[in-house]
DNA sequence: AACCTGACTTCGG
DNA sequence: TCCGAAGCCAGGT
């Protein structure tokens, strides 16, 4: 039987290795929608617990975390700076070094 | 079924 | 860099 987008997203997720980060499109597409951005949030949301994802380990497509000061943002910065990533001083995080890529298939 | 919502993304101005 | 608009997707009301 096929596996959902989701239960992809799910396991994708869960491969990003400590110290690397990945954005929602990223792995939208990896897991065959590149559209599905919104899905990762949703996916985060709604198991992040259950299953035990690196959630702080997502971030946009800009670098930077989406969550808001209060609500998250400091929180996740520090969990991020303890696995060793570096934030410049606009809070971004340099893609070109930290974004996560799967071996081969 | 219509409508709203969200840790999105890209494009313009 | 910031803001708004538009496009996208699924779940909750």
């Amino acid at each position: 039987m096929s596996v959902s987008f989701q239960q992809r997203l799910i396991a994708l997720i869960k491969r990003i290795p400590k110290g690397r980060v990945a954005t929602y499109g990223h792995i939208a597409r990896l897991a065959g929608n590149p559209m599905g951005a919104r899905q990762v949030v949703w996916a985060l949301n709604s198991s992040w617990e259950k299953e035990k994802l690196p959630w702080h380990r997502v971030i946009n497509s800009r670098g930077r975390i989406s969550l808001k000061p209060g609500q998250g943002f400091e929180l996740q910065k520090a969990l991020l700076e303890d696995e060793g990533i570096r934030f410049d001083i606009n809070d971004t995080v340099d893609l070109d070094r930290y974004l996560w890529a799967p071996r081969k298939a």
